[in-house]
DNA sequence: GCGGATTGGTGGACTTTGTCAACTCTTTCG
DNA sequence: CGAAAGAGTTGACAAAGTCCACCAATCCGC
């Protein structure tokens, strides 16, 4: 199909979302966490509990700076890492109930801001929108391990 | 509708486009210009001709950081910046031939990985989908100036 | 025509991210 | 057992982004 003209709508919503949250960034970043740690735990929020390694998959971003960042919020106590029981080389990471909260906070924020870009579209359309992505994007990946 | 559901599936398409964009860094970026100067092409080509204050606020960078980033892409020659006739303060943007062929490999990028995210869907679906983004993002801002 | 507001650009101090390579434990497998 | 591979960590360093003050050249309105 090799469809360049959607990849530039997509390329326009997505400059649309990052300049919308830039511009909340001081309301929504009570903790100090950068935009990376709010990624992470977006990233986390949706897989966990998950190894590191995952996380850095997700988020593509070099391990070495995931530990750092992880261990970051870990101090805020946003997460925690816990060992795993079948693997002792990995540890798995959870979301607190604050970094939960933060997360919930991020979400909202988010929607703020995919709604307004989507002011043009009536209910119905942003159902279909919502029914497509969700057709697109439903793979609930194994977590295994504890 | 306070739609928190589509914020997470959006959260996760971008996800998605980050890490595959990112997969793919190596092949793609051969004129090494960094993330940065590949968003800064994308959003001017959907803009341009454009004042630099406008890249600003369209990618919500820093201004110092912005003059530096488009010095650093015009001497690679990738855009050129020229006198605005009706305002001699600003300088109008432009992509250069080189530039428009960095922002179509970009694009053609981004729509590969793209395709790979929206693989479940069919395409009556991915149909669907591009109207629906095409209609929330159809505006075409005013550009004024030479 | 003067004064204030805009636009673009600089430079400096500083924080955040990203990148590389080496290193420690574990696990796996021959 | 012993080599190889994987997960996570660390340190050193480069790149990118942010903040802020400040300049020069316009524009704009009174």
């Amino acid at each position: 199909m090799e469809d360049t003209e959607t990849a530039q709508l997509v390329d326009r919503l997505m400059r649309g979302i990052h300049a919308g949250m830039q511009a909340r960034a001081g309301t929504v970043d009570t903790a100090r966490i950068g935009p990376s740690g709010g990624m992470i735990l977006l990233a986390l929020a949706d897989i966990e509990p998950a190894p590191v390694q995952e996380v850095v998959r997700r988020v593509a971003r070099d391990k070495s700076q995931m530990t750092r960042a992880i261990k970051a919020l870990a101090e805020k106590g946003l997460l925690t890492r816990s060992q795993c029981d079948n693997d002792a080389r990995v540890c798995m990471l959870r979301l607190t109930d604050k970094g939960q909260d933060t997360v919930t906070h991020l979400r909202r924020t988010l929607t703020e801001v995919i709604d307004e870009i989507l002011a043009p579209l009536d209910p119905g359309d942003r159902r279909q929108l919502h029914d497509l992505l969700s057709k697109a994007l439903s793979r609930t990946p194994p977590p295994a391990c504890t």
